[in-house]
DNA sequence: CGCCGCGTTGAGCCACGTCAACATAGGTGG
DNA sequence: CCACCTATGTTGACGTGGCTCAACGCGGCG
């Protein structure tokens, strides 16, 4: 588990912190800890909602998004964040004064974008989800292909609102079908198909 | 139908667009269409984003949130808003240079907060779903009891992913249990209880 | 009055959840 | 290196919650 180094001390002098690696499965953050807003640079991140009955998964945010933007106002975390594909992330520095009204925006209608993905990852039938989940995952190679780190069933189930087996019913049945390639239970990079009759 | 009144001119002087008015089920704009932010003021708002399969319910606005603030950025709506309770909406002035890193903030903020409610919508029983539902919908009166102006159940079954006769069947249990009071198909107020055994 | 949109309710069915057994990977200690 | 253990993924059998389809009631409106 990587400790969480974003301290009073990081924030004053972020220009230290760079690239954060954070292994897929590994928890980037917990709710009220203290620390800074971070950008996804590549990978995937789930934020879940700590209540008194447990943790929710409560968001997703993937290349681009800014998570834990709430530290800037309340200098904590507001939600759990944890890996689901493997991360590198980079410190948000919307803070203080080079706050740019532009960049806030920007960020702002990303996360609407995203939380419109997310809730439609949990509508029609667990094959089309977990389609669309793999989509929203995968990325472009040189070659044409994308290439998907696939998270744990766990999180995946978690995301659309299934149960690990129906998931794993559906990767297998995207498999058989060759849209995605690589053995099943290996964890790990797996690719879809370039050919646009491979819609995944 | 009401006109859509945001209009350039409107941006341009939006100290006289004052408190907007929307009746129940009614359209507060058009995604692509130009207009302004709004703050809710009071009511619920459902957003949908429209494809090229027709339109999907996309976020769900209470409240204090804000709608529409991508206009800042690109000037056109990126989603369809419909008012689902009657809504007062007020221009939202972080426009220009009045804009405040910390308003922005708070929206942003408020913004992760209300997405991961409504992904929390869509997960559990569907009589557990709609009671939640519900809950955010009301509002606090005086003596302490709750009122909620009850959408239609087409806007009940897509915000919870339910058809919308099983959200049907939960309002009738609701009822039948006292925890809603006043008829079923009056559209209007409902009154929840104020007994904390009427947990809603 | 007749029509149409919305809400209600029943009957039957099916997609997905539940439960369980098993397979495999990866870690750990000998 | 293997033996073992645990976490994770896979797959089958079976049950059920919610969907589908349909009929009907009611209110609003032309």
């Amino acid at each position: 588990m990587q400790a969480i180094m974003a301290t009073p001390v990081a924030v004053k002098a972020p220009s230290t912190l760079q690239l954060r690696r954070i292994a897929i499965g590994a928890r980037i953050y917990a709710a009220g800890t203290e620390g800074i807003a971070w950008r996804v640079k590549s990978g995937a991140v789930r934020l879940d909602r700590i209540t008194t009955e447990g943790s929710n998964y409560a968001g997703l945010a993937l290349r681009g998004d800014v998570i834990g933007a709430e530290t800037l106002l309340f200098g904590k975390y507001s939600f759990e964040a944890s890996a689901i594909g493997d991360c590198e992330l980079e410190p948000w520095l919307a803070a203080g004064r080079a706050l740019s009204g532009e960049s806030l925006l920007q960020t702002l209608a990303a996360a609407e974008r995203r939380a419109a993905d997310a809730l439609a990852l949990r509508a029609g039938e667990a094959f089309e989800r977990v389609r669309q989940l793999c989509l929203l995952l995968a990325q472009h190679r040189d070659d044409g292909r994308r290439e998907i780190a696939i998270p744990e069933l766990r999180d995946m189930a978690a995301i659309t609102n299934l149960t690990e087996a129906t998931v794993s019913r559906a990767m297998s049945r995207l498999r058989r079908m060759g849209i995605l390639q690589r053995q099943g239970r290996r964890r790990g990079l797996v690719l879809a198909g370039a050919d646009p009759a491979f819609a995944l």
